[in-house]
DNA sequence: CGGCTGACTGCGA
DNA sequence: TTCGCAGCCAGCC
């Protein structure tokens, strides 16, 4: 458990969304990705796979929590503007062995499910 | 309370 | 296969 603030506000662990969110994401092995979808369905919120994306961008500045490893169920990027630069989700990707299909991650090899 | 906004998704065409 | 659209729901006025 470590110490989870966004926003100055301190979140509780068991009861918050974002948390659970990051919780999930911070699992993510490295060379795996996920979506926005799946992870909504896993903390029990199935219909909020946008919310999900919003709760990723609380914490898009925090390197424990590695945000780039969550793409689209197409295996698109579609956070990747709200990175450093357009390319920076992608070279994160590439670096921990990612391939891909044109622009798309290739789901069938790397995706991962909780 | 009510309205608006997304790093989305499933489904029909 | 790809595209458009309507749902969706946590946060933030």
């Amino acid at each position: 458990m470590f110490l989870y603030y966004y926003d100055n506000v301190r979140h509780e662990p068991m009861n918050d969304f974002f948390y659970r969110v990051h919780e999930v994401v911070m699992q993510i092995p490295v060379g795996k990705v996920t979506t926005y979808g799946t992870i909504a369905r896993h903390i029990g919120a199935g219909r909020s796979a946008r919310t999900v994306g919003f709760a990723l961008n609380a914490v898009a500045d925090d390197d424990r929590i590695p945000c780039h490893r969550v793409v689209n169920r197409n295996g698109e990027l579609s956070g990747k503007m709200h990175f450093a630069t357009p390319t920076r989700m992608r070279e994160l990707l590439e670096a921990e062995g990612i391939e891909f299909n044109g622009e798309r991650v290739k789901m069938e090899r790397h995706f991962w499910e909780p």
